[in-house]
DNA sequence: TATGTTATAAATATAATAATTTATAACATA
DNA sequence: TATGTTATAAATTATTATATTTATAACATA
């Protein structure tokens, strides 16, 4: 039985939580394991026994809003609406989330190593999740005839790559300040149009 | 008339060329005034006749690069070609233009601030350049009935935007090992049949 | 007057050291 | 045996002093 009377899993959420609350409150750089060890009453080595090391903490928060923005975007390619329609929706509401995010934590950006990042695990699997979310969005799209193109992969891949700035932290950040949905509908929307015949 | 013999202009362009060597084969960082006073035979304190402070002969080498650039890409604007055709090559050149930069001296970009970057007077010259020449394309292109659009502007807007991550130079540093023109290629003409009908 | 000099003040970078934080080890207890 | 403790080694970060570099000033000369 644990001395704090809290489970392993409990005890990891609430690290969790702590270690946001400093990071916004200080930043990214300054938040210490010995503050959340404090707050939680342990000891700043018993942490190690939740987590095999700092980053490993600090990659469980991205991995927790990686997986919230996974599901909302998988609760939207899943509604019964024109699959063509449902492609633009999905990309505003990508970037909405993405902004939200940049705007709520810009600590947590600033300093990404992008190589570094794409080679984690939890990240080639949300990176796995969009596009597999969105392949089925243009497949549906080709099959009601909304679209045409041979290769759904390559439509997708097309997609997102001309989507990029809204979609990537650091253009995300550097446009932080900007409306820029209209201009997304607007690229999503000529793309679409461009696979049209 | 001057002590060593040379005009403003040619200390200047000397001064230019000893400041990219330097960085290249030091870094960004670390290349010195002294460095380049002594290799000209003339005091550090002589250069500030020349230039009114070190940002100013930093500026002063990418100004020249993109001079370079915008005459290139003018060129390939001017060509006798059907203008559709034109865009894609003129956006293909543009990348690679981009990407040789970056591949030749990664550390002039590293340390891009870019936010600070956008508001210097050569830069906003420089993407004035890029807009003026890309909507003419596009206008002869609308002339010519190869595409249709109620707004060239907007249409020049959106290729931008969606090309982004071909000429972004953080973006081209990100993908520098990789070739990515064929991508390009596809995006360009996607949203080019995007403005089609 | 434009371009150069030397001297020096102000700002930055470097290096040595101290302090703090992260990570591991050895052990305790529910 | 999972989770906790304290002690401490290793790594990182802050501090401070020193050296270097940038920028300005006062002045020289073609």
């Amino acid at each position: 039985m644990p001395k704090t009377g809290l489970s392993s899993e409990e005890i990891k959420e609430k690290a969790l939580q702590i270690a946001e609350e400093k990071i916004r409150a200080y930043s990214f750089e300054k938040f210490r394991l010995t503050d959340i060890a404090k707050e939680l009453k342990i000891s700043q080595a018993a942490l190690y026994n939740h987590f095999p090391d700092k980053a490993a903490l600090l990659d469980a928060i991205s991995e927790r809003w990686l997986a919230h923005m996974d599901n909302t975007l998988e609760h939207i390619a899943n509604k019964e609406v024109p699959p063509r329609q449902l492609i633009v929706k999905w990309f505003l509401t990508y970037h909405q989330l993405k902004k939200e995010k940049v705007l709520k934590d810009p600590e947590l950006y600033k300093s990404f190593n992008m190589a570094a990042e794409l080679l984690k695990p939890f990240i080639i699997d949300h990176l796995d999740n969009l596009n597999r979310q969105l392949l089925m969005l243009v497949q549906k799209a080709i099959i009601a005839q909304e679209i045409h193109a041979k290769s759904p992969e390559n439509v997708v891949q097309l997609l997102l790559e001309s989507t990029i700035s809204f979609h990537h932290p650091r253009m995300v950040l550097d446009h932080k300040d900007e409306n820029r949905e209209g201009l997304l509908k607007q690229v999503v929307e000529t793309m679409l149009e461009g696979f049209h015949e």
